[in-house]
DNA sequence: ATAAATAAATGAGCATACTCATTTTATGAA
DNA sequence: TTCATAAAATGAGTATGCTCATTTATTTAT
């Protein structure tokens, strides 16, 4: 095996090309979608058109994401994996106290999606259901909520370990969790210009559960 | 005006047969969708088929209801409105302490959705989305919500004036309604015998809050 | 009673998410 | 290079949610 001629830039794999392209009709694709689903919305988009400004054939499309809301989905797995690399590069961050950190976490958060509100609008809650087997959301999804879940839960572990809370565990990181739902809600409705609404209260609502929580009788 | 012959039965006006069938329909058209829905979920109802259940042609589903969807809202609406009519005659509970009432409260919620699980995960979480233009649920799932959270209000304030809990306000029921759907997702999850490990935790998280309120720093 | 006006029901037709049998393209072997 | 095989692309076809011009039923006026 591996007998044919040497190529330019050596390859772990014989194959190549096919495997580029693949990569790259991808990025075309989700690249084409997020800009289509930020100007109109998901509804507003219609798989043909994502499928013309991607040049490829509409069928095509399917045989990379099952579905169109596979396709919205992504956005959401590209936001928690770049949640996460950003968090780990904000050194100063890393050492702030929790209230701080999980206000900088989460206002990010908002800020991301903040070109997309329509979008998010229609998909965010759909997002986080999973199991329905009807839905093809369910596997992904899953997946996709557990990384955030273990990502927070890091975060709380941390400031568990610095006695700056107690034990609060996974159910901390659930109550988060359900918190940021939450926001969500609340910043789709702001009509507040830049939203300040839903940042004084995520400010409020963060110093004050620091300092319940603080305050001991957390016996669960 | 109101000229010719007196009927039988006194009406206020003079249409009669034209609503009666009307809300008739509507009626048969409710009972299809609700069957089908718990026997199929959402989308594994055709319109076609709540249609052919109901008697009716295919285009007169949509003159009553707008989408599908709202068919499905309408699940919620009533859910809510029989939650307020079950808990004004529960004179025991009124006198009852907060956790057991709100226990109380949304154990019936979960029994009352028990058999449409599937369903359920299905729609819940759209029924929050509100606003996005493009959703045709937007207005009528606001009212619900404001509905529901106006009966949470009520629930709490009578608490408040017990002085059982510190002053909470809208945010309280607004808290309240956040918490109920972390119950619900946990819910939806939960394949333990008769969903013992949610009503567990709905228990354990109540008394818990309440603890926490009344020992006070809730300088919201 | 009859006709005019209005409301409701109808179902053919449309748009679109998605499927699948067929065609095209890339790969490895001879 | 040539062929056989496997992977990927294709687009006509399908199912379904929903629209709308037309038809049918009910009410009002004469």
């Amino acid at each position: 095996m591996k007998t044919t001629r040497a190529k330019p830039k050596d390859e772990k794999k014989p194959s190549g090309k096919r495997d580029r392209n693949k990569e790259k009709t991808k990025q075309q694709i989700l690249a084409a979608a997020l800009e289509l689903f930020r100007k109109h919305g998901l509804e507003g988009t219609t798989t043909k058109q994502i499928s013309q400004k991607s040049k490829i054939a509409e069928g095509t499309l399917f045989n990379y994401f099952k579905t169109k809301e596979d396709l919205a989905l992504y956005f959401f797995q590209k936001e928690t994996s770049d949640l996460i690399k950003w968090f780990a590069k904000e050194e100063r961050l890393q050492k702030a106290p929790l209230p701080e950190k999980l206000f900088a976490i989460i206002h990010r958060q908002l800020e991301y999606i903040t070109p997309y509100e329509d979008f998010i609008g229609a998909v965010f809650f759909r997002s986080l259901q999973a199991h329905s087997k009807l839905s093809p959301l369910s596997l992904e999804s899953q997946e996709l909520r557990l990384k955030y879940l273990r990502f927070v839960r890091d975060v709380l572990q941390q400031a568990e370990e610095n006695e700056e809370i107690p034990r609060v565990g996974e159910m901390g990181a659930y109550a988060v969790g359900l918190f940021y739902v939450g926001i969500v809600m609340h910043w789709l409705h702001d009509g507040s210009e830049g939203k300040q609404k839903t940042l004084a209260l995520l400010d409020r609502s963060l110093n004050l559960a620091t300092k319940v929580l603080k305050k001991g009788g957390w016996d669960w």
